[in-house]
DNA sequence: TCGAACCGTCGAAGCGCTTCGACAGTTCGA
DNA sequence: TCGAACTGTCGAAGCGCTTCGACGGTTCGA
């Protein structure tokens, strides 16, 4: 492999200006410019990683977080894994991946020994052992997901309370007046990773101004426990005429469950659904839904990122506002 | 951040016993040893990843490129990367996270810049253009899945030819005569990535030594092509017995439409996939299914590679056993 | 016409670690 | 009893890059 001593001899200048030239810190003339170009593209020179990341305490290289098992869904962790690599690549810095089992220890070593210049953590919890640790690490981080306590730390999310009142608001125009909330698994409620419950509290206080009687069903993400929610639905409240659906993997379940008791939808019954685009289309009929905007978020978590990097301030916080797609599967009411 | 430096003052000693301590490369006396180490604890001494990289030629990285979209189920590359991940942190090193959008560029950036010390790439294809360059690299690489030409590459997959005789042989030892292959999209078999030819051969083979008669059906992603399959199969053999189905995302769509042309499993046909354990287990009837074994190809993939790392020598190939689990949707046809 | 200000380039220091050879001090076999 | 072989430690030389200050040469305003 050439060094820039290499280049540096081949275009006949000292190694400093080919250093000066490759990163555009100092001025160099044109003509030099082009010379020392030229050489690196005949030499094949690629500067060594570590040697850079020494002299310049800049390791180029970003730390991600994804968490293991979770109320996420695994398709949008690899969205945002895939779009925080493909943002990070835009401003020149690699993505080192670390799973959510090495926990603060990892947060510690990857910071401690400055194999990255700055950190994402997906999947934050309300109560993040990892917060505290963050906001001492001395280097800049964006959390994905709001922790109770965020002072002093860049965070990111869709705004879930918002998504809630935005379907509910949807329904609510169309003329509903019960509506449903199938949610996620009680243990994600309990769990606290907040989306949920928020999700919950938009979707209430929206029917609560719009009044709209709603009620809210958490759901296991099995077939089964669809099933029985849906007996439940039908048993307590007759007159329910439309459903909110916060849980991907029980989707196709409740529509097929709906579908056995006979309801039909759109037309004895309206669903939103908050899930990936792909799912809502591929569903009969097709779902009018809200995705969480995971590409998104991973591209703008790196901006951020970037911008603290670069010395520059960003808000503390980040809510990206959802948006209701109006496909097949609602429709006003029947009187 | 204390240096080495700092280390070896408060120890007493010289830099470089510090350093031999913590890398175990000479003998050090138990005593000196429990000393620097007591100074390492103290300082909190993490040593900085660029002067180690720079110093002794090993960045402790290793890099995996993912693929964006593909024939592999999301969930199964979420599971590779983080049995990876976590093999990878066995052997105290870490992982950078590829895209496979980056293509040969990123391989050469990585590994020219000695950001890394090996490379895994994941689902790789008959005819990959990364393969010669892989190959040129001076860095050691494992390949999980198998391209046209694997001269001098080390590879491991699952075995797909033995994953296609073994899903026959099951359902002919129950006694079925006629069976069918539900397969992947046509464009999946077209874009050669060869585990779905290979599982189709494999299949055949074995089909023809067990004297059953069986056909191959390629099949889209959407419950729609689901349906159209299920027809044609119905009506062409109507002594059709037993399906293996080989794509996750048509399971349960391929169920569904079986139940609706009245043929209940396993009653009237018996059904074989090859997806993840978690799906076979949640569908109704639960699947005898074959599951890619991806945290075993992760895990091993590391193995291979630190072997290589350490110039050890390891099989060019490696191809892990399928290993079928038998649910309730398999059992002898009716008379 | 002269000093100030600037431009383009260079040389050298240093980032924090590993590793090689050297060297006392000890052990051991002949 | 003496040299050989080993043990445990040290010092110094880099690894390949960035960056700071310096410096000769121009340019420009007064």
């Amino acid at each position: 492999m050439p060094k820039i001593e290499d280049v540096a001899r081949h275009a006949g200048v000292a190694p400093s200006t080919v250093s000066y030239v490759l990163s555009g810190k100092r001025a160099i003339s044109e003509e030099t410019r082009q010379r020392v170009l030229r050489s690196v593209r005949v030499l094949g020179y690629q500067p060594h990683a570590g040697a850079r990341a020494l002299a310049s305490n800049r390791s180029n290289v970003v730390a991600l977080v994804i968490p293991l098992r979770s109320g996420m869904h695994v398709p949008v962790i690899m969205q945002f894994a895939i779009s925080v690599v493909t943002a990070a690549r835009q401003f020149d810095h690699d993505v080192l991946l670390l799973t959510q089992d090495e926990g603060v220890k990892g947060l510690q070593r990857v910071a401690g020994t400055a194999l990255v210049d700055a950190i994402i953590v997906m999947d934050v919890e309300l109560q993040d052992q990892r917060v505290p640790v963050l906001r001492e690490l001395q280097r800049p981080s964006v959390l994905i997901g709001f922790p109770d306590d965020a002072e002093g730390l860049t965070c990111i999310d869709l705004d879930f309370a918002a998504t809630g009142a935005v379907c509910l608001q949807h329904l609510a125009d169309l003329g509903h007046r019960r509506v449903a909330l199938i949610g996620s698994p009680p243990e994600v409620y309990k769990r606290e990773t907040g989306f949920a419950t928020r999700l919950a509290d938009g979707f209430k206080l929206a029917a609560s101004r719009a009044k709209v009687a709603a009620t809210v069903h958490p759901c296991e993400a099995t077939p089964l426990a669809a099933h029985a929610v849906v007996a439940t639905l039908l048993r307590d409240h007759p007159d329910l005429t439309a459903v909110v659906v916060h849980n991907e993997a029980v989707v196709e379940p409740l529509l097929a469950a709906f579908a056995n008791a006979g309801r039909s939808v759109p037309d004895d019954l309206s669903v939103v659904a908050v899930c990936p685009d792909e799912l809502a289309e591929r569903a009969h009929p097709g779902l009018t839904s809200v995705a969480i905007p995971a590409e998104e978020i991973g591209r703008q978590a790196v901006n951020l990122l970037m911008t603290k990097l670069n010395g520059g301030l960003v808000p503390d916080d980040t809510l990206l506002q959802p948006r209701l797609v109006r496909r097949a599967s609602t429709s006003k009411p029947r009187k």
